[in-house]
DNA sequence: CTGAAAGCGCTTACAG
DNA sequence: CTGAAAGCGCTTACAG
């Protein structure tokens, strides 16, 4: 059982004399066998190295051992440290389990990806890393009635979702500037397409409400994502004299800080700043920004089990991970 | 042929008054058979949005139609926006050819995903996305003779590579710079790690080198991956007053500005600085910074048609991709 | 040009 | 506890 020929169960079968149907059991784990057997089978694939073609696996219980993800397919940058580490989770999870994951990289106007691999029928289930407010992948998964799970919130009740924590690691950030003394807040605001954008924005809201601070009274810019529209905001903050300014991601943020340098505010002094989702580089800015940070890792992670969990057919929730960091730094002193 | 049941070859078969046999090479396009019945079999299975099952395809003819991709499983952020633009490539090319991409995230010290997914069998080539100087993944690979096309430089031959011309760019860019009279340059370099880092290197070097401007007389900082290191760079940089920084990555330019911006160094009249690696922070830090920007996409694009290639058994070479972007900047002037 | 039949390599209901 | 046989849904060499 050497050479090059790859080797079947039928082989395994016939050079220790027994039926592939008590091998494939062995292997397998299912049906009931004698001890000495499923050793003996177990001790000649792991000598000889065999493993049953996963292919065949498949096309006899008709199900793929694949996963389907779908990754934002835009070029915009925006964002992707975060899907990398959320897809790092999922190919974890999913690979310990000995599934495996195939990527679909779509957008808000096309399904194409995905649809080719559901026509294909080459995934048992869906991870959707993005959600959108109004998403025809989703859409499509829902006709199909492809077990799904989306990783962030969403408005569906049918779809399950696991979620950070945002609205409420939102809430708690603002409300501890508000407590800190801060006068008047502005929020320079994301892509409002983008469910998480919605969470932030409530977050916002909540602490604003709740102290007593009429939210529209504070400065909202939303959509904010290119640099006209953020210098644009940075210029009215300043010229409203808003004591803090909060980003919703790091890019803005990034944007923002370098606006305000460039028009000689002093951070913190003259106007704090903080944003909402950390990233190695606010770290390292000067002044290094104060920020939330979640784990993206973890969160993939817990997606991937509530698909593997709906697919084995036990009962699955949305849930929202609540655990996350508020990163004190410079930026608010 | 509505409802629930998912229909076979056999079930067209049937309602046509055909043989499978017929009705698979109308769909495969393989072997002759008259243009009507062609026709019809194309027209029943249009209108009865019939697809065959790939998984059985797969196990008839011994191919999966799966590509795999080994992404970086680190969780350094580093660089992200490249590979996620890279794969975007990739799904595009494998999608329009009916292929699908199954991702590993395995790292220098591990193969653990991109093994089992060996071991199962379950992808036809693979493509490896960070291309390290030694690489665990290429030898399981090598070892294995599964079909493989890396993305970025080898020292190995036998190994298909795609890169982009980072060494010539990164020539020409500190020809120029030399050219505009600039005294004395530092290079901020990468993890050497990478071959992509040495081959940069490589390229500085060829142009101190043809300028007649001894290599070692330029102060180099090699693996500046980290803030201390960046730090530490600066500050030599601004004590012997060299003329231009150049920094490998995105992520180091970004640190040496703000570094040199803390000195309270002016950028560019007393320092200029530059970057190896474009991304779209670059052109809205104050000032902006010089760059030099490929395009990963078609970069993923070329990989996958090489693999693709070698899959069919056509003749694959190496390549690099000539094109690429100086874009000069404030940082420069 | 078309089809009957064997084969891809597993799993599993059924029988013993 | 074990096995013979049918089945998963395709492809393809062979025959006509």
């Amino acid at each position: 059982m050497d050479g090059k020929k790859v080797y079947t169960i039928e082989d395994v079968a016939r050079e220790l004399g027994l039926s592939k149907t008590t091998v494939s059991r062995a292997i397998s784990g299912k049906g009931r066998l004698s001890v000495q057997t499923r050793k003996r089978v177990l001790d000649f694939i792991a000598e000889h190295n065999f493993r049953p073609n996963a292919v065949a696996r498949s096309l006899a219980q008709s199900r793929t051992f694949n996963l389907g993800l779908v990754l934002p397919g835009d070029r915009k940058d925006i964002d992707v440290a975060f899907f990398h580490e959320c897809m790092l989770g999922i190919c974890q999870v999913a690979s310990e389990n000995d599934y495996d994951v195939l990527v679909a990289m779509d957008n808000e106007f096309s399904t194409r990806q995905m649809g080719r691999i559901l026509d294909n029928r080459k995934v048992d289930g869906v991870i959707v890393a993005r959600s959108l407010v109004k998403s025809p992948v989703l859409a499509l998964l829902k006709d199909r009635k492809i077990p799904s799970v989306i990783v962030g919130n969403t408005s569906d009740p049918e779809l399950i979702s696991v979620d950070n924590s945002n609205r409420e690691a939102c809430r708690d950030l603002t409300a501890l500037l508000i407590g800190r003394g801060v006068r008047r807040l502005a929020l320079l605001g994301g892509d409002e397409n983008y469910t998480v954008t919605r969470s932030r924005l409530q977050g916002f809201l909540d602490a604003c409400q709740q102290a007593g601070v009429a939210g529209k009274d504070q400065l909202i810019f939303m959509n904010t994502t290119n640099r006209d529209r953020v210098i644009t905001a940075v210029e009215k903050c300043v010229e409203q004299r808003v004591g803090c300014i909060l980003c919703m991601d790091d890019y803005i943020c990034n944007l923002a800080l370098s606006q305000l340098l460039e028009q000689g505010v002093a951070v913190p002094e003259e106007i704090k700043l903080a944003c909402f989702y950390d990233n190695s580089l606010l770290e390292h800015l000067i002044p290094s920004v104060t920020s939330l940070r979640f784990d993206a890792a973890e969160l993939g992670r817990a997606a991937c089990r509530s698909l593997l969990d709906l697919l084995e057919g036990r009962q699955v929730r949305s849930c929202v991970l609540p655990s996350y960091q508020m990163i004190l730094r410079d930026s608010t002193k």
